[in-house]
DNA sequence: GATAAACTGGTACGAACGTATGGAACCGGG
DNA sequence: CCCGGTTCCATACGTTCGTACCAGTTTATC
C-alpha cells in the first residue's frame, strides 16, 4: 500500500482531473464496465500506473469521477439560476427557456446525470451529490417561477422537476421525437403552473365536477 | 465457435431462463459490473461452462437479461390496464392507484427498469422494449383517465407517464422521504388533470392573467 | 428401446484485470 | 540553486475474466 498522492504540485492536481475527466467520457461511451485502470490512463494519454496513485482502487474512481461531474452540473444550473433576464418574462418565455436548456443538453450528456442519480441508489457517496443537483435544479425553477410572478411554487417547482427528469429518461427510449418531447415538455409545465395558479380549490371543484359529468 | 443452442428440450429452456433470473438479480444488486460468466452461473447453482452455451458473449447475456425484465414489466404493467373496477372511480381513486402501484414497487425494484430505460440508449436492441414498456404505462394511463371520465387523454397520459418516471429518478436520491414523493406524484397527476379538463382557452387565460398580475 | 441430436460440466488457456513496487524524474520551499 | 519530498512510470504478480474444448450424459423422436 503505496502513500496516498498528496497533490502538493500543481501539476499533480491537473493530472488527476484528467484522469477524471478521461473517466467520465469513457461511462460515458460504454458505461462503468467500460471504465479500468489502463482504459483510463490510455484515454488520458498518461501511463498505465498513474490511475492507482491517484486513486486507491478503481471503484473510488468511478465515484469520484461520477461526484465532480454532477456536481459541474449543479454549479451549471446555479449558474443558470443567477442569468439575468429582462424584466418582462412571460410563461411561456420560462418554459421555453427549461426546454431549451433541456435540449440543448444531448440525450449523450442528460444519459450521464441520470444514470448518476441512479448509481446514486447503490453508492451512499454520491447519494448527497445527486440531491444536490436535483435541488439545484428545483431552485431553478423556483426561480423561474418567480419571475413570472409565482411566489409560493416550492411544491410546484418539485413536481416541474420530476417532470423534466422524466421527460429526460423517456428521451433516451427514443420513444417520440426530440421535438415532440420538448412540446409535451413545456406544454405539461403550463399545466402544472396553470393549476397552481388557479388554486387548490379550483381545482378539486374542477375533479368534481368532472367526477358529476361523467354519471 | 460450439454451435448455438437449439433449445429443443425443456430442461434446457428451463436453464436458460434460470440463468437470465440470476443475472437480473446480479444487476440488480451490484449493476453490469456484477454480471459475469461465473458469477451468473454460481447464482444460478449451475456450472461455469452452462453460460457460454447458452449465450455466444456476455454482452448477449447482459441484453436479454435486461429486455426479459422489462418485457415482464411491460406485461405486468398491461394486466394493470386490464384490472376491473368498481364502476364508480373518481380521480382520486385514480391517482391513488397509480400511487400505490408506484409505491409498492420498492426503489430496488423501480431503479432496475430506470437502468434498463438508460440503457437502451446506448443498447439498440433494448430500445424496443424500453419504448414498448413505457408505452404499457401510457396505456395504463389512458385507461385509468377513461375510467374517470376524461376521453382525450393520450397526451396528457403522456405528461404522466413522465411525471412518474421522473419521480421514481428522484426517488433513487433519497432527496425526498417515500411519503413526500408520493404525495407530490398524486397532487401533480390532479393537477394536469384538472387543467386538462379546464382546456387549453383557461389554462391560457390563467397565464395571462397571472402575466397582468405581476405588472 | 434404439439412435442421433442436444445438452452437460470438468477443465484449460490466453487476455485483461486490479494492484503493488521501486528507482528515476521532477518540483517547490529554502 | 539546491535539497527533500513528491510524483512519475516501466514492469511485474496473482486473480479473474471471457471463451473454447470435448468426453460423457440425457433427451426427443421414431
Amino acid at each position: 500500500m503505496g502513500t496516498k498522492a498528496q497533490l502538493t504540485q500543481n501539476r499533480s492536481r491537473v493530472r488527476r482531473d484528467e484522469l477524471l475527466a478521461a473517466a467520465i467520457e469513457l461511462f460515458a461511451e460504454g458505461g462503468s464496465r467500460a471504465i479500468t485502470h489502463r482504459a483510463v490512463a490510455a484515454r488520458a494519454g498518461l501511463p498505465p500506473a498513474s490511475t492507482t496513485y491517484y486513486f486507491e482502487t478503481i471503484d473510488d474512481l468511478i465515484r469520484e469521477a461520477l461526484g465532480a461531474h454532477v456536481e459541474q452540473w449543479t454549479t451549471d444550473l446555479t449558474t443558470l439560476t443567477n442569468v439575468e433576464f429582462e424584466a418582462d418574462v412571460s410563461i411561456d418565455d420560462a418554459a421555453a427557456f427549461v426546454t431549451a436548456v433541456f435540449a440543448a443538453r444531448g440525450p449523450e450528456v442528460a444519459a450521464l446525470e441520470l444514470s448518476i442519480y441512479l448509481a446514486a441508489a447503490r453508492v451512499p457517496e454520491l447519494r448527497d451529490n445527486a440531491a444536490e443537483a436535483l435541488g439545484a435544479l428545483e431552485t431553478l425553477a423556483v426561480a423561474m417561477l418567480e419571475r413570472v410572478g409565482v411566489e409560493d411554487g416550492a411544491v410546484l417547482a418539485a413536481a416541474i422537476v420530476a417532470l423534466i427528469a422524466g421527460t429526460a429518461l423517456r428521451r433516451q427510449s427514443g420513444q417520440y421525437p426530440e421535438r415532440t418531447e420538448a412540446l409535451l415538455l413545456s406544454s405539461a409545465i403550463r399545466d402544472l403552473v396553470a393549476a397552481h395558479v388557479l388554486g387548490a380549490e379550483t381545482v378539486d371543484r374542477t375533479l368534481a365536477e368532472l367526477r358529476k359529468a361523467k354519471a
